[in-house]
Order: C-alpha cells, then sequence, then structure tokens
RNA sequence: GCCCGGAUGGCGGAAUGGCAGACGCUGCGGACUUAAAAUCCGCUGACCGUAAGGUCGUGGGGGUUCGAGUCCCCCUCCGGGCACCA
C-alpha cells in the first residue's frame, strides 16, 4: 500500500506501484508458458531530443489496455517496447556539437523510458532493444547478406532523389511533393550508384496477401495502389530505319488500331538512333531540358505537354500503318518499357499532346449509348470497337483477348503485367546507420572467393576505371559496427563520412574471417586475404523497423535471428497499433522482409502483422496540429505532475474513438480526474480508512448488481473492440448510480476496481489493496458478468403514433401484442393522437416499441 | 482529376433501422462554508407556451420504410491518400 492517506495522491501512489511491478517483474512474459499467448506490439518510437509527445501515449496506452485485459483473462502476454534509434536528428545533432550519436542515443533512450515507466505502461523491459546497438544491427546485418545472398540486393546506376540539405539519397516512398518527408528540404534527381532491394519480386504477393490482413481499409487501399498492379500487354513495333523494334506497354491493346503515334521517354535508350539529323538540334535541346527540370515540375499540376518530333516512323504491327514516333517528357522512363503508343481517341494525355501538335485522332471504340456525350472526344472508357478489322463488333473485354492472342500468335507481344512499385532504394550516405557487410574486391580476387560470400549473379560497380565486385563479409564475423570517425559531416563527394577513413576502408581483408588489416601494411600472410575496399554507404532507417517484431521474442540470441521455437511459440503481433503515416513505409518494408524471411524458413508465418490498429492524431487545444511555433503543444510530463498518469491515460482514452483525430482539452481532463476522485471516494472514507458505505456479504441493491453486470460486458466487449471511450463512460455511469446508493458490496466494488485497472492500473492497485485484494490486481482473474441480472422482469415499451414518440409504459417481459396494444390506447398521451383515427396497422417490436399507424 | 474517410448541442463525443444528444466539458441556479477552493444537487439543442404540452432538429436536396443520424441516389464542405504509371 502507498499511504495510508485518506485523499488520492496520485504522486505517490503511481511512484510506489512502478516500484512494486519493477521489483516484482509483474509483466515479464514467459517463454512457452501453457497460457494462450497473446503478442500486443506498438510501433516502437524514435527516441528525438524532444522527448515524449502527448501523441505517443496514446497508442501506448489502448495497447496497454488491451495487454492487461488479456492478461486477467488469462492469456500470457507480450508487450515489449524498443527504440527505432537510427535517424537523422541525431546525427544532425552530432554534426552541430561533436556529440557522438551513441551518446545522444543513451541520454535520449534513457529520457524516453523514464517517461514511458512514468506512465505505468506493463512493458516486458527485459525484452527492450535499440536498433542502433550492435547486438541487434547484427541481424539487421545478417538479413541483408542473405537479400544479397539470393539476389534480392543489387547496385545499380539510376536517376534518385538526392536531398542537398541531408546530403543523402532517398527512397520514392520518403519523397512528398518534391520534398524529403523528414524535414521536408526539396529534392532532385541526381544519377547516383545505389544499393536497391528487389521488392519488386514480391510485388504479386504483397499485394495478394493483402486480402487476408485485418487493417484498416484505406491502410490497404494505399499499398495497394502503392503497388499499382496493372494488366495489360506488350506490343512490339518495327522502326524504319533502325534495327531495333519499339516495345510498349498498354493497359488498352484493343486500341491499337488507334494508334496514331508514339512517344518514347526522353532518357529512352533509342532516343539516339531515332533521331534524323535535321532533327537533332531541337531533340537535343528538348532532352537537356527534360532532364534539367526538376520532377516536381515534370509532374506538375499544370500537365502542360511538351514533346519534339523525333522524324522517325515506326509501323503499326496490325495495318502497317506509319506512324510518327515523338519525344516527350509524360512519358516516364522508370514505368514500362519507357515507350507508349499513343492513341489519342482513348486516352486523356494521348489526346491533349494529339491536340497541342496536331496529330491524327482516330477512334476504335464506340462508347455505351448511356456515355456522356461530352465525352465524344476522348473517350477512355469500355465500349464496342469500331474501325478494327478483325476487332470491329467485339467489346472491349473480348477485343483485348483477341489481339493480345492475335499479337503473341503474330510474335509481336503478349500479355503483361506491370506493377508501379519500384525496387527499394536502400542505401544513404550517411554516418548514423546501419554499415554495409560487403566488401568490394577486384575481378580476380573475386573469382577466388567461396560462393557462400556471392549472390548468383555478381553485383558489379566500377571505380576509377577499374572493375570491382561485392563479396558479404563472413556472417561469424558480424556485426560490422560503425568505426569510429573524426566528423560526421558527409564526404563533400556524395558519400558517406565513412569514405573519409581511409584506415578503416581500404583493407586488406581475409574473406575467410572477416578480418581486415589498414591497406597501407604489408599483406598479412594466407590465402584468404585479398585487397578490398568497404562499402561506404549505410541502410535506411526503415532497415532495423522491418524486423523488430521478431527480436522481441528472443531479444538476446546470439546465434539466430530468433529461435524457430520462440518464433512458432508467440508468431507475430495478435495486434499492432501505430500511426496512419506509416501506411507505405514501414508497413510494405516490413512485409517484404517478413516474406522473405518466411521463404527462408525463419519464420513460420508469411505476413508479420495480421491485425493493424492507427490511433488517430490528437491535436492542439485551438484544432490545430501541436506545433512549437503555434504555441499549443501539450508536455505529457507537466499533465502527469498536475493530475498523475492514471488520469492522463483515461483522459486520452476518452477523448473519442481511438482512430479519430482530436483536439486535445485542459479542461477535459479535469472531468476524468474528478472521475476518478470519486471512486477513490466511494472506497476511502475521510479518515482514510475503508469506506463506511462498504459492506461484507452479496451485493443487497438489485440496480447495483444489475448496472454491475452491465458495466462487466460492456467494457469486457469495449476493450475487445477497441472503443475505450465508451468503455470509461460505462464506468462514469457506474460510479455515479454508486454514490448515489446507501450502501455497497466489497465485492460489487473489488469488480469494479478490476474493470478499471487496464485503464488506471495505479490507483487500481492500490485501491485493490486497500479493500483487501492481494497485489496485484493484475493477476486477479477478469471478472464475469452475472447474465441473469441481465435479463429484466419488467421492460420499458415506447408507443409511437405514426413513427412520433408519444409516450411509454413498462410492461412485463414476455407481453403479449394485445395487451400492451391495450395499454397504449388508454395512455394519456397517446389516446388523443388516436382520436377520430382509425389503427390501420400496428408494428410491435416486443420488448422495444409499439407504433401505430392511424388515419 | 481519381480513390478513401468524415460532417450530430456552446465544445469533445454517444446511439444492433426503433426514446437523438449517453458520458464528459462549458454555462446557469442551488446546498455546504465567515469566505473561497474542493465536493454535492438541479437545469443546460432551438422555437412556441404560465403550465400541461406542442413544433422543429443529426451539412443540403431527394428516395426506401410503419419508423432513417443510421440504408440508397445527387450535391456542398472538411480531412487523408494518389496523381502524366500508358
Amino acid at each position: 500500500m502507498a499511504t495510508n492517506e485518506a485523499d488520492y495522491n496520485f504522486k505517490d501512489i503511481e511512484a510506489t506501484w512502478q516500484r512494486y511491478w519493477k521489483e516484482n517483474e509483474t509483466f515479464r512474459a514467459r517463454d512457452f508458458d501453457a497460457k494462450p499467448k497473446f503478442y500486443v506490439l506498438d510501433m516502437f518510437p524514435y527516441p528525438s531530443g524532444a522527448g515524449l509527445h502527448i501523441g505517443h501515449p496514446e497508442g501506448y496506452t489502448a495497447t496497454d489496455i488491451v495487454a492487461r485485459h488479456r492478461r486477467a483473462k488469462g492469456f500470457n502476454v507480450l508487450h515489449p517496447m524498443g527504440w527505432d534509434a537510427f535517424g537523422l536528428p541525431t546525427e544532425q545533432y552530432a554534426i552541430k556539437t561533436g556529440t557522438h550519436p551513441t551518446e545522444t542515443n543513451k541520454r535520449n533512450i534513457a529520457n524516453f523510458r523514464g517517461q514511458i515507466e512514468r506512465l505505468g505502461f506493463a512493458y516486458d523491459w527485459s525484452r527492450e532493444i535499440d536498433t542502433t546497438d550492435p547486438d541487434y544491427y547484427r541481424w539487421t546485418q545478417w538479413i541483408f547478406l542473405q537479400l544479397f545472398r539470393k539476389g534480392l540486393a543489387y547496385v545499380d546506376e539510376r536517376p534518385v532523389w538526392w536531398c542537398p540539405e541531408l546530403r543523402t539519397v532517398l527512397a520514392n516512398e520518403e519523397v512528398v511533393d518534391g520534398r524529403s518527408e523528414r524535414g521536408n528540404h526539396p529534392v532532385e534527381r541526381r544519377n547516383l550508384r545505389q544499393w536497391v532491394l528487389k521488392i519488386t519480386a514480391y510485388a504479386d504477393r504483397l499485394l495478394a496477401d493483402l486480402k487476408d490482413l485485418d487493417w484498416p481499409e484505406s491502410t490497404k487501399r494505399q499499398q495497394e495502389a502503392w503497388i499499382g498492379r496493372s494488366e495489360g500487354a506488350e506490343v512490339e513495333f518495327a522502326l524504319e530505319g533502325v534495327e531495333e523494334s519499339l516495345r510498349v506497354f498498354t493497359t488498352r491493346p484493343d486500341t491499337l488500331f488507334g494508334a496514331t503515334y508514339m512517344v518514347i521517354a526522353p532518357e529512352h535508350p533509342l532516343v539516339e538512333k531515332l533521331t534524323l539529323p535535321e532533327n537533332r538540334a531541337e531533340v537535343k535541346t528538348y532532352v537537356m531540358q527534360a532532364a534539367a527540370k526538376s520532377d516536381l515540375d515534370r509532374t506538375d499540376l499544370a500537365k502542360d505537354k511538351s514533346g519534339v518530333f523525333s522524324g522517325s516512323y515506326a509501323v503499326n504491327p496490325v495495318n502497317n500503318a506509319r506512324i510518327p514516333v515523338w519525344i516527350a517528357d509524360y512519358v516516364l522512363m522508370s514505368y514500362g518499357t519507357g515507350a507508349i503508343m499513343a492513341v489519342p481517341a482513348h486516352d486523356q494525355r494521348d489526346h491533349e499532346f494529339a491536340q497541342k501538335f496536331g496529330l491524327e485522332i482516330k477512334r476504335v471504340v464506340a462508347p455505351p449509348k448511356e456515355a456522356d456525350p461530352k465525352d465524344e472526344e476522348c473517350f477512355a472508357g469500355e465500349g464496342v470497337n469500331v474501325n478494327s478489322d478483325f476487332l470491329d463488333g467485339l467489346p472491349t473485354a473480348e477485343a483485348k483477348q483477341r489481339i493480345t492472342n492475335w499479337l503473341q500468335e503474330q510474335g509481336r507481344g503478349r500479355a503483361t503485367v506491370q506493377y508501379k512499385l519500384r525496387d527499394w532504394l536502400f542505401s544513404r550516405q550517411r554516418f548514423w546507420g546501419e554499415p554495409f557487410p560487403i566488401v568490394w574486391v577486384s575481378e580476380e580476387d573475386y573469382a577466388a572467393i567461396g560462393d557462400d560470400r556471392k549472390p548468383a549473379d555478381p553485383v558489379t560497380t566500377s571505380r576509377d576505371g577499374q572493375v570491382l565486385r561485392a563479396v558479404s563479409v563472413p556472417e561469424k564475423s558480424l556485426p560490422l559496427c560503425l568505426p569510429e570517425v573524426a566528423s560526421f559531416q558527409p564526404s563533400g563527394t556524395g558519400e558517406s563520412p565513412l569514405a573519409n577513413l581511409p584506415e578503416w576502408l581500404e583493407i586488406w581483408f581475409n574473406w575467410q574471417t572477416g578480418e581486415a588489416v589498414p591497406a597501407r601494411e604489408p599483406k598479412p600472410d594466407g590465402e584468404a586475404w585479398v585487397r578490398g575496399r568497404r562499402e561506404t554507404n549505410t541502410m535506411p532507417q526503415w532497415a532495423g523497423s522491418c524486423w523488430y517484431h521478431l527480436r522481441y521474442l528472443d531479444p538476446r540470441n546470439w546465434e539466430r535471428v530468433v529461435d524457430p521455437k520462440l518464433a512458432e511459440y508467440w508468431g507475430v503481433p495478435d495486434l499492432y497499433i501505430g500511426g496512419a503515416e506509416h501506411a507505405v513505409l514501414h508497413l510494405l518494408y516490413a512485409r517484404f522482409w517478413h516474406k522473405f524471411l518466411f521463404d527462408l524458413g525463419v519464420v513460420p508465418q508469411n505476413e508479420p502483422y495480421f491485425k493493424l490498429f492507427h490511433q488517430g492524431i490528437i491535436l492542439g487545444e485551438d484544432g490545430n496540429k501541436m506545433s512549437k511555433s503555434l504555441g499549443n503543444v501539450v508536455n505529457p510530463d507537466s499533465v502527469i505532475a498536475d493530475y498523475g498518469a492514471d488520469a492522463l491515460r483515461l483522459y486520452e482514452m476518452f477523448l473519442g474513438p481511438l482512430e479519430a483525430m482530436k483536439p486535445w482539452n485542459t479542461k477535459g481532463i479535469e472531468g476524468v480526474f474528478r472521475f476518478l476522485k470519486k471512486v477513490w471516494r466511494e472506497i476511502v472514507g475521510r479518515d482514510g480508512k475503508l469506506s463506511p458505505k462498504i459492506h461484507d456479504g452479496g451485493e443487497t441493491n438489485p440496480e447495483t448488481a444489475r448496472l454491475l453486470a452491465a458495466t462487466i460486458r460492456k467494457v469486457d466487449e469495449d476493450i475487445d473492440a477497441l472503443r475505450l471511450n465508451t468503455a470509461i463512460s460505462q464506468m462514469m455511469i457506474f460510479i455515479n448510480h454508486l454514490q448515489k446508493t446507501e450502501s455497497t458490496a466489497r465485492e460489487t466494488i473489488r469488480q469494479f476496481v478490476q474493470l478499471l485497472a487496464p485503464f488506471a492500473p495505479h490507483v487500481a492497485e492500490e485501491l485493490w489493496v486497500r479493500l483487501g485484494g492481494k497485489p496485484s490486481v493484475a493477476d486477479a482473474p477478469w471478472p464475469k458478468a452475472d447474465d441473469s441480472r441481465l435479463t429484466a422482469d419488467e421492460v420499458k415499451i415506447v408507443f409511437q403514433v405514426n413513427g412520433k414518440l408519444r409516450g411509454d409504459a413498462m410492461v412485463p417481459a414476455g407481453a403479449a401484442e394485445e395487451e400492451v396494444l391495450a395499454l397504449a390506447r388508454s395512455h394519456p398521451r397517446v389516446a388523443p393522437h388516436l382520436e377520430g383515427k382509425t389503427v390501420r396497422k400496428v408494428i410491435f417490436v416486443p420488448g422495444k416499441i409499439l407504433n401505430l399507424v392511424a388515419g
């Protein structure tokens, strides 16, 4: 017991019970316990220097309530917490102050952990993980090496997003409207050599398996749209005067007869060959302009079409029509084949282009009669083919089939599927990330190195004219730790600060043991030593969070990512709660890695998160997003100081539906604080002893018994459905009722305290003890609702006349229609409305309503 | 432009097609107090009415139904996502 105090002293109570939970390891999850397991996971935070935000406890409280509820219901609950600690702010701080990120990180984590502990969450801290801990990133590197060996990690020079402010490249997913997702800095296209993960190899599965996931529909749709599967056909167009043919992708092969020109992207490899001498100057200018255009300009909302004629012609395979080949930046090199057949009569973009440049528009699909006549000009819908020779009269779907078969027979095309999803750009030019466990060696040395260090197809680059090939360091030698650096500034050459460390970078490398010595020293003896250069890129912040849900199962395992028996026992999270902002970043990447690990046999499930829920955003009191500049930021520490953690937890849940965006209201927290004080007063008398209202023996007040049963049932169901706001309302109704009663059975109030415990655990522990319970209340089995109390002898029937409420009456539960009808007719408020009318129809819903239709 | 989600008192919100506004906040009135705080009690959608009671009312318009906040169609506004992806 914390105190013998008469008043609700949340400070003492919360400190006491937090200490109790820690000392007794109350929330330790037991491996292989015979109870059914329940794994509930929060998206782990980035431990920023700013400390915990008021939004963090929202999701964390929700999972905590679920975890404590499940525990009370007899589950072996795993509820862990950790740190997604690689990231830019820590590194920026290091650049500014010279403080090593490890130092900053340690401090920030201690601060975050303290804040989280003061909220009283039932985490199993023995499983705490930190993505920047070499013991953790060792396994991030290990998974990368498996990807590398399977050919799913490769190096490619390609136009990538470069952020000059951050001095690093960013993935597609990290760029929003031409700006970096983190920090909102402008980004530009640069051709750079980068590590890329072949997430596209999993595109079909990432899409198809969405159907098995219990996720918010909007998030599933976002992923679906991001993966962007479209079925269509590839068609080969012969080119005049050029040997190569031009391959295009189209989703509308049925409109092939309407193709009146072709467009290739300015970056298309055939631009040069297709440009006739007299067009050269113009094309060159255009291509250069397109290259200089920022992507924001290129995808500008105005979308003013531009392009130039190459001078060359292609041949439409279906009718041998000669059609001009244009170069235009509305065709993207990065999608499909970088070339299209333009059908201006049936594609909006082609139509705009054709109009602007006076190109032929040939209609080949007749719209259905009900189509909007203003679509006459350009009809992109489905209809019936016309002007299409052997396709005439066929509806779109059949025409597609027919022409695709024809192309296949002619060897001029085939059915294909395209995805919008691009491979995942995986390298960053930063210090504070996982180093790639990769060494670059010469072609000759590569040949001598064992196959278990290489992918089937070599990953190759060139440096200063020399061809280099990538080999993995031996798994046994992991982790490859971040070296000490003098400066955290990126190198001036677009490489990470690691490139500034010749001792670390240029090495003699023993490919069998992973040992390395600086290259300036003499080559050590032994056959396995080769000259090597380390990879200087580091992994993006997403890497560590791709698999952290697995490490919690077995956080200190030195031999494996996770013990298969533990992976089997705990499985994947039964509930995952976190923000919706990760819909296509973390949640897509983690699915990819998890599926890959499934394929390797490391885990027995093919998806990491079957049930996902997004908590909403808590806005400032003024209804705006909380921000320092608006001065509307609410600090959790000061709320805890003023009202306590229990009140904060309760209030965040009481604000509204968990998934909703809702404003903070300082007055509102006083309401839940008042509720806690009322609960306290019902149990603790003014003298600090048990309230004299509490009696032993059974509950004597039938209404109390009924309301208790209803409350148990509602709180139970609401927690399962994450309707935590209405669960709290119900508890308020219950306590308001108790306040009006003369006396309450000890057992009644004990059960109520159990219901409160997941929401306000500290005060519940304290009251539980004061009621004679043995700590912890978390160990007490969840109360069962006495359903017999819920079936009343009498029910209220509402009387309506013509659908309007006119009165009500209590009737015996099983009352027959005739009885109720008689009551209604004679009801003083109903009768006047029936005067002079005949009842034409009676609708009777037993136990609910009697509606008289009269006229 | 396309795809989602939403709109309910002064505010946050509640409501298996069946009493709209639970619960909380705010406001008003009252009790306790020398006083204040705290606590407790009552009222608190709009309009008409002394009252009993009545009329209206869930963004707007239409529909289905004995009955619609809830289901269907159209529109407005707000939020989110995608956006030249062929």
